[in-house]
DNA sequence: CTGTTAGCGCCTTCAC
DNA sequence: GTGAAGGCGCTAACAG
C-alpha cells in the first residue's frame, strides 16, 4: 500500500506561516495558556489560509486519550438500535465525541480481538448495549486496563452486573403491561417470550408472572413459548401458539419486533386484533406506532439511557470517583394504542 | 481531565520481555522481515504474557493511515440505513477495517468541521450515503487533500458527480415499477415521491413518467405528490392524494417508507390493498416483506452497492490507478407481493 | 505572553 | 536475522 501525500497541513506549517511556535497555534486552536489578541488572530488567519486541522491520532496519541466513544451492539438492524444508536450519537456530540458503531453479530472470533482493538487506543470509553450475551470478564479486563466501560440496557435494577450500568425495571414493565391486559378482563393469556425463560427478557416474564399471582390468575407453562427475539420469531411462534390454544383472549409479547410479527400471524390466522385476540408488548419503538393496528406496549426510557450511558462514560473517563455504580432511568409506561381491548368471549 | 494510567503494555515492554527490540516484536506481529523461528516464539510468548496489542493511534500516526472507513449517512434511523450499514461494515471488516459510522443529520454546523475531522485523521477513507443532499466542493476538498472519497447508493448511471461513485439504475426502477402496474391493467396511477421533483428521487420519477408514455398513458401533474421521504410523509400525502382523486386505482410510490405509510393510510380510509387500490414501491427494505399487505417492491441492489463501495475505497486508499470513475451494479428486479392486483374497476 | 525541550508508541531505514 | 536511530504530528512541562 502506498501511503497517500501529505497534502494535510501540519501545525508547523501554520506556525511557520504565522511566525510563531507549534505551541502557540495549539494554544490558540484550544483556547489554553494566555495568547495576545494580535498574536492570536495572525495565527488563526494562517489556520483558515492553510485550511488546517489538526491530526486527532497524533492529539490521541500524547493525550493518551482518543476522542471517540465506542458503541457496542449486536446487529444495527435490529429496529430498537438505531433509534438508541441515534440518540447515543448525538449525546457524545454534545460532549465532543466521535459515536463508533460497532455491530459484534458477525465478529469471527466472537468479537474478542474486536473489542481489545477498539478499547486499547480507537476509543476512550465503551458503551455496551446489553443483548443478553455479555462476556463480563472480558469487560472486567478492558475496564482493569484503563478505559471505561458501562452497560447499558440493564434490565434488573436490583443486580449489578459489577461494572457501571444504567438500568430500567423490566420486571415491571412486564408487569404493567400485564395489570393492562387483566385490567380489560383477560384472563386467558398467552406469552411470548423473546429469550431463555432466564435470559435476557426473564424480568420481563417474571413481571408478567407476578401481575397474574397478584390477582390470582392461573397461568400454565404451555401458554407460554420462548422464543427467538424477532419478527420473524415472533410470528411463527404466534402461529403456533394460537392453533394449540384456541381459547386465548390475549398475548403478552416481551419486545416490540415479536410482537409484530405476532400481530400479522394472527391476521394470517383470520383472527381480528383487538377484536378476537389483544396483543400488548414491551419497548415502543417507532414501529409500534406505525402498524395497523397500532401496538399498545409499555415504553422504556430508551433515550434517557442512551444519555445517561453516555453521561456516566464521560464521567468515567474524566476520573470522577463519586459516580454511582448503577444509574436507574425512570419507570416504563403504559402507551395504549389499537392493539388491546375489552375481553369480548 | 485526569490522564487514565497507562496499563496497557507498550511495545517495548514487550520486547524487554522477550529479550529483543521493538523492531523485532513489531516484525513477528505484522509478519514482516525474517525472524528466527526462536526468537519469534519468545515474541509470542511475551506478547500473550502482557496481553499486548499495538496500540492503533501510534501505528496511524506513523504509517499515515487510519484503520477505519467512515460511512456519512443522513440519519441511522431510517430503516434502510441500518441494512446498508450492516453490510458496509462486513465488507470493511473482510478487508481488516473498523466502519465508523456517522450520523450527520444533527450535525450542528451541517457536519462541514465534523467531516473534515474524520476525513482528516480519524478516517482512511469516506464513504458517503448519497440522501440527495451532498456538498460535492467539500467532498472535492477532502479527497483532494489526500483521503479517498466514494458516493454510494447514486441514483443515476449516465451522470457522474464528479467524484467515484457506485450507483443504480432509479429511472429503471421506477420503468419497472410502473410497467408492472400496467401490466396489471392499470391506468389510472397516482405518484407519491420521496423527493422534489428534480430531487434525489427525480430519476424514479422519471422512470415512472416514461413507463407510462410507452404505454400511451396519460398522466397529469395533479396525480403526483411530491413529499418528505419517511412513512408520515407517505401516510399523509396518500390521504390527501387519495381523497382528492377517487378513481385512482393505483399507487407509484418512489420509496418503501412513505409506501408503507400510503399503506397505512389506505386502510384508514377504508380501502382495501391490493383490492381497491395497489400499491408499488421501490428499495425492498426488510419491512417491505412484514407489513400486511407485503409490499410489491422493486429491489435495489443495496448489499451489492455497499461491498462495491467499501471495495472502491480500498483500492484508491491502496493507491490503485485503474480504478473506474462509476462502477454501475446489477438492475433492479421486480419483487412481486401482496399490494399489487389486477385492475378491477 | 511565547518559545524550548522532550516524548507519546510505533514503524521504517539502514547498519551490523 | 537483529538492532539502533530517527521521526510521524502533536501537546506537556517548564523556561524565559
Amino acid at each position: 500500500m502506498s501511503k497517500r501525500e501529505g497534502l494535510m497541513a501540519t501545525i508547523k506549517e501554520v506556525a511557520a506561516l504565522a511566525g510563531v511556535t507549534p505551541t502557540t497555534v495549539s494554544n490558540v486552536l484550544r483556547g489554553r495558556g494566555r495568547v495576545g489578541t494580535e498574536t492570536r488572530e495572525r495565527v488563526l488567519e494562517a489556520v483558515a489560509a492553510k485550511g488546517y486541522r489538526p491530526n486527532l491520532n497524533a492529539r490521541a496519541l500524547v493525550e493518551r486519550r482518543a476522542p471517540t466513544l465506542a458503541l457496542m451492539l449486536g446487529c444495527i438492524t435490529n429496529p430498537f438500535y438505531p433509534e438508541f444508536t441515534l440518540q447515543a450519537n448525538n449525546a457524545a456530540r454534545r460532549h465532543g465525541r466521535f459515536l463508533l458503531v460497532c455491530n459484534t453479530d458477525y465478529e469471527p472470533d466472537g468479537g474478542t480481538g474486536f473489542l481489545a482493538d477498539v478499547a486499547g487506543s480507537l476509543s476512550d470509553g465503551i458503551l455496551v448495549a446489553n443483548n443478553g450475551d455479555l462476556h463480563i470478564d472480558e469487560l472486567t479486563a478492558i475496564q482493569a486496563a484503563g478505559t471505561p466501560v458501562v452497560i447499558s440496557i440493564w434490565e434488573s435494577p436490583d443486580i449489578s452486573p459489577g461494572i457501571p450500568c444504567v438500568a430500567f425495571d423490566s420486571h415491571k414493565a412486564g408487569f404493567i403491561a400485564t395489570e393492562h391486559l387483566l385490567d380489560l378482563g383477560h384472563h386467558r393469556i398467552g406469552a411470548l417470550i423473546g429469550s431463555a425463560k432466564n435470559g435476557i427478557h426473564g424480568g420481563r416474564y417474571r413481571g408478567f408472572h407476578d401481575a397474574l399471582r397478584s390477582r390470582k390468575v392461573k397461568h400454565i407453562q404451555a401458554d407460554a413459548r420462548f422464543v427467538t427475539d424477532s419478527y420473524q420469531g415472533g410470528f411463527d411462534a404466534a402461529v403456533d401458539l394460537l392453533k394449540a390454544r384456541p381459547d386465548l383472549t390475549a398475548l403478552f409479547v416481551s419486545n416490540d419486533l415479536p410482537a409484530l410479527g405476532a400481530l400479522n400471524a394472527a391476521a394470517t390466522l383470520g383472527l381480528r386484533v383487538p377484536e378476537d385476540i389483544s396483543i400488548v408488548s414491551i419497548t415502543n419503538i417507532e414501529l409500534a406506532s406505525q402498524s395497523r393496528p397500532a401496538l399498545t406496549t409499555v415504553a422504556i426510557p430508551t433515550a434517557e439511557m442512551a444519555e445517561q450511558s453516555i453521561d456516566l462514560l464521560i464521567k468515567l473517563g474524566a476520573g470522577e470517583m463519586d459516580v454511582p455504580a448503577m444509574i436507574r432511568t425512570a419507570d416504563p409506561v403504559l402507551v395504549r394504542r389499537a392493539s388491546t381491548a375489552p375481553v369480548k368471549k
